[in-house]
DNA sequence: ACTATACTTGACCATTTTAGTCAGGTATGT
DNA sequence: ACATACCTGACTAAAATGGTCAAGTATAGT
């Protein structure tokens, strides 16, 4: 199972671009200052982004991302599976196409990952940016 | 995050061992080769299972391993934290001892992980070794 | 046209974790 | 005594993580 910082980085660099672009795109220099994520690696997090419609990209001088929806239109569970935060398992050996571990039946853990995925993505549908921006509303980023 | 196959073998040879130990204890031997896992990884495994109560061991020959409580009493919870399968993400940095990264403040971050560990507890709360047993008493394991 | 800014891409890498293996032990029923 | 089976700790190959580094391309402002 995989849910590690590059989900986390994601997460504080959207919040904070949806802070501050107001008006002008947000740099991702801007926000590695005020985040304290490596720059390098937000470029690699905001291609992922970028591929999955989540932010826009502004080239040149002045430029910088932009978010394509509002706030509350971004849903945690988009941002994690856009940066491949799959909350997805580790799967049965699959050498038999009905069987785990060469077996002709399915192993009692089968299904038991799926499930977890379900009720874990239905707490990350329900959480929106918007969400976390109103929570952190009084505090300074 | 972890929840990997550690924790999934410790599931799957927890409900072969609630299957066969109607009379005599259940010999880890017996357990890696219905479940193809391996001995030595059995071992660990069992190790941790048995520092925190969930198995009793019995040596010599026609040893083996039994339940301590009843499967219904066995919740998935207890075998993921035995064998250190906690639903622990990744911490911010914790230099200064209120902010993160560095930082004055918490980041936005800060207390979505604390609330997904107990949304997944909870989901492993209810889910005990009876419930597995249950949904597979039709097939072979 | 030049230049600084900022996005874009891909290769690379040190460290840590994972999923085991291996080599010895110790206890006990027959 | 001896086979079985638990017990323990050291070790390791492969993968994942969390980045860094280098070399671009596009654009706004002067």
């Amino acid at each position: 199972m995989k849910l590690t910082s590059k989900g986390r980085y994601a997460v504080m660099a959207l919040v904070d671009l949806a802070r501050f672009d107001n008006i002008n795109p947000v740099s991702l220099r801007d926000i590695s200052l005020r985040q304290g994520i490596s720059l390098d690696y937000l470029e690699q997090i905001f291609s992922k982004l970028k591929k999955n419609q989540i932010v826009q990209s502004i080239r040149g001088t002045q430029g910088g991302y932009i978010l394509t929806k509002k706030p509350n239109d971004i849903k945690l569970t988009n941002i994690f599976h856009a940066v491949d935060e799959t909350v997805k398992t580790v799967q049965c050996k699959k050498e038999s196409k009905k069987g785990c571990n060469g077996k002709a039946t399915k192993c009692v853990t089968h299904n038991l990952w799926d499930e977890l995925e379900t009720h874990i993505n239905s707490f990350f549908e329900k959480k929106s940016l918007e969400d976390l921006l109103k929570n952190n509303k009084d505090q300074r980023i």
